[in-house]
DNA sequence: TATAAAATGATAGTAACTGTCAAATTAAAT
DNA sequence: ATTTAATTTGACAGTTACTATCATTTTATA
């Protein structure tokens, strides 16, 4: 038996198939959040409408959750970070990953991706689980900000520094989902630029 | 009938006892929680401890989460920072706030809440609810500030710096439950003193 | 002490998950 | 093509957080 690559594992009939059964439920599953509500639809649903047991459902989304919230865009933005060479500083490297990283998805790609996101703020459950997801990209954008800097992995300043990152993509979806016209990846870039301008404005606090 | 206080709504028997209940459930989940775990701990369990109905429990708390969130230090925090003088800039006004808000907690208090803060961190539900908590706050210190600042409340660069603030207050969490003997307050000053001077090491990423 | 109001508890549900095991499907070997 | 092994599936039976309802008890008030 040959070592099989980890990154297509063989695409016979069953991977093609479980490929399809994945699709099929999470668009079944939009589709029905999108007709009758986050709560209101059931698993039951979800799997009766994808044609499986509902037992099978869990074997391939561990959660309701997780229907909405994987996506492809993680890896693809973490993997352009990665590749921005070292001369630029973090954000200038994060700015460029964002725009070459969105590059890369489709308009219908990333329409869908805004219905998704409307959802996650919506609905406090998925609001939380992406919270939750942004938590841990913090973790790891502060250790590739650490190692770019050659820092220690638990530098204090680069740990503040990835909060604040994060901080700031949860401003740019709150109010790209409350402001429909503004394009996404210009309002991330907007908002790294202020970042690294330091907030200019806070210091005129006084002068009216 | 006179008209009652909303702040104090008349300490009878009633108040009084619910007030109690309402300590005994936390402390007794919090007991149960530090022996056995969050998960392991049911809903019954911290109900027969603190000798109420299961049925009663959710009168007190609406969910298992809210044991563990539900805490006096945002509200106090927020006055506080509402209190400060309007020729501070945002950062100062935080950090002033923060230093004199805690101040008014026993040091016991503090305890608490540090174990509070690391069950949030420990169990992905809590801090998935704990990261919404925080997400409300974002949009209410944004009104602050706006208000602060003079700018309309969806002022879009007021927003992205209470993300940030906010995120920086994540790592916060984040670094004081991996170093235990850090104090609360003194790191989240710190923190906010790099974020108001705009991560200057950020600027040196070339320069090795 | 009588009466109104509020808090409680019992009961019965729903829905998201978990675990187990046998049946069915697919891949590989002969 | 047929057998064999591995994987995927579905049925079933839990557990637990949470909701809704209603009778009963407890407290406040007149």
């Amino acid at each position: 038996m040959p070592p099989d690559e980890p990154e297509s594992p063989k695409i016979g009939l069953r991977e093609k198939k479980k490929r399809k059964t994945r699709m099929t439920l999470q668009q079944q599953a939009l589709r029905l959040f999108r007709e009758q509500g986050y709560h209101a639809t059931t698993i039951e649903q979800i799997a009766e409408a994808s044609e499986i047991s509902p037992s099978t459902f869990f074997r391939y989304f561990s959660t309701k959750e997780a229907l909405v919230l994987e996506d492809e865009y993680d890896p693809v933005l973490i993997r352009a970070f990665q590749g921005q060479p070292p001369d630029l500083n973090p954000i200038q490297a994060l700015r460029a990953a964002v725009s070459s990283g969105f590059a890369m998805f489709s308009q219908e790609e990333k329409d869908a991706l805004r219905e998704r996101t409307d959802l996650m703020l919506s609905v406090p459950e998925l609001r939380a689980a992406s919270l939750i997801q942004m938590n841990d990209s913090l973790l790891l954008i502060a250790e590739i900000v650490a190692d770019r800097l050659e820092r220690p992995r638990d530098d204090f300043e680069v740990l503040t520094f990835a909060g604040a990152v994060l901080g700031v993509m949860m401003s740019v979806q709150l109010y790209c989902s409350s402001n429909p016209e503004a394009d996404f990846v210009a309002t991330i870039d907007e908002a790294l630029a202020q970042l690294e301008a330091g907030f200019p404005f806070v210091r005129h606090g006084s002068v009216l």
